[in-house]
DNA sequence: GTCTATACAAGGATAGAC
DNA sequence: GTCTATCCTTGTATAGAC
């Protein structure tokens, strides 16, 4: 493991536990037995740690939000589900963004390319779904709004789980979220997309 | 206007303008042609200051969020509404309550207690749009979910917009997300409902 | 009660020695 | 590549003038 690895792994686990704007780089160089010039050899600036570190969620979740010919209702389920994963994993940016965003033009510039090509991503499996016959034909102002209510809920669960479930085990906090998504969904599934949905709500 | 009302109303508008966490003591002192010392005298820390304006927020939520036995669905979006303008009067606060939730445990606890209120009204609300056969019967797992959605987009919103629609007005983005509260309730709603909810989507 | 002046600790950032 | 020393800003605390 390369110093650079080193710094970036325990930055992540000390910013998840703390929070980014709780975790000092005086800290994080204690907890790495380094000296704080050593750090900021690496990473001259909190910003540019923090973009390595955004740059780790991007392409994970680019590598779990595919687009799927063959997409079943469970599967895009299990997709969100895998999605919401990643997101623990990374929960400091989620719980961050917004005021990272608001102060670093650069990151905000690249997260919101991100989200436009997830939003089409999902827009796509959306469309999928329907083709596959697990969702019924929808209209173009029905398929926007399921897009951006199920991207809403992606973006902002673990904020809300973090302020109103906080004693809740993560698992639990994720079938909440995930279950909320299914029955967004619900109205709007055919017979057989209902019984797949029904099916994951147990 | 007291200097205490001076120092609140300053802070506010300075906090909406660049965020809580980028606007110094000091810089608000300077704003208000003060000493530091004569702010820290009314709010001895930043944290006092920010609580009273959460206060503000609170008081203003609750008088703007009743339950009301004569519903339609009409006045019930129009409650959602006006929640928002609220809303954005306080958006400094909405977009850092996660944060300040995460190191203050006294607002955190007044917070967990008001958004169940919050949603105990919002629940009575929902019945009683029921009641006045705005709704269909919904089951209880039905219900909870519309409750849960509602109250999450309600809640993050601004965050969201923040980000993505920065650029909008701020009338388009309010009617963008009381708009996808209403395409929730769409699939619920008597033909009568569905009536007003689309009339309210024009 | 109201306000000023000053001090201190902690945080991010930088220059430069080795 | 590693570390020391230093600077500037921020939140907070306190002593004391009027």
């Amino acid at each position: 493991m390369t110093t650079q690895e080193k710094i970036l792994t325990k930055a992540l686990q000390l910013f998840n536990e703390k929070g980014i704007e709780y975790v000092g780089m005086r800290e994080l160089a204690t907890a790495l037995d380094m000296r704080i010039g050593n750090v900021t050899y690496y990473f001259p600036t909190k910003d540019d740690l923090v973009s390595e570190i955004a740059k780790g969620l991007s392409e994970l979740n680019a590598r779990t939000i595919i687009q799927m010919d063959d997409l079943t209702m469970e599967s895009f389920l299990f997709m969100m589900r895998k999605t919401f994963d990643n997101h623990s994993r990374y929960r400091c940016l989620l719980l961050s963004f917004v005021h990272i965003i608001g102060q670093n033009p650069i990151i905000a510039k690249n997260y919101k390319e991100t989200q436009k090509t997830r939003n089409e991503t999902l827009k796509m499996n959306l469309l999928n779904l329907q083709k596959n016959k697990f969702l019924k034909p929808v209209s173009d102002d029905e398929l926007d709004f399921l897009v951006s209510s199920i991207s809403l809920i992606a973006r902002f669960w673990i904020s809300e789980a973090s302020v109103s479930f906080r004693e809740w085990p993560e698992e639990a906090q994720k079938e909440h979220y995930v279950g909320m998504i299914a029955r967004i969904l619900l109205p709007y599934a055919t017979a057989k997309g209902k019984k797949e949905v029904e099916e994951f709500l147990q």
